[in-house]
DNA sequence: TTGTGACTTAGAGTCCGTT
DNA sequence: CAACGGACTCTAAGTCACA
């Protein structure tokens, strides 16, 4: 399993679970849409500080993207869900 | 704290945790002798692909190099120098 | 809303060397 | 053994048009 698939898929779950489209996180990250699509499919290996910013915006530390654990990443996501803004 | 420095530090501590010289990772890890220099020294941001082959050689897990964590970094590279090659 | 191709450019990553 | 520089190549980073 390639470290920028174990990438697509969290990022693909995070973003869903917080009802996000590609769109408004690459808004909120300050990154082009196409390019979340491209790394939702694999294409790139994506630096380190663009997985740190779609991290920051997701809610999750950088180091949870890149988790293969599946299960512990969905639990996260659904967290996320319900710890809502706030603050 | 950027991430780029995080990896730094990290790196720099499980590589001396296990008695590696930049070369010899950068060898095993199919990497630029140099590169090993500029990454300990936040001079790039790494792609995921070359901190997931970074982490293989020295035996952690990708998502343990983007530890902010010192302490638990270093704990794992007490635990990498104890648990000797084997095999 | 997302996928995809075509494109440009900044920087990742390599290879030579010296200190 | 590590820091550092220059010159180079290749791919990630970022944008746009369109299905």
């Amino acid at each position: 399993m390639e470290i920028r698939e174990v990438l697509a898929r969290n990022l693909r779950i995070l973003r869903q679970a917080k009802g996000l489209s590609q769109e408004e996180l690459a808004h909120s990250a300050g990154i082009d849409r196409t390019y979340i699509s491209s790394l939702e499919r694999s294409i790139y290996n994506a630096s380190i500080d663009v997985v740190d910013r779609l991290a920051t915006v997701l809610d999750v530390k950088a180091m949870q993207l890149l988790d293969p654990d599946t299960d512990a990443v969905m639990r996260l996501g659904r967290e996320q869900t319900i710890k809502t803004p706030s603050k």
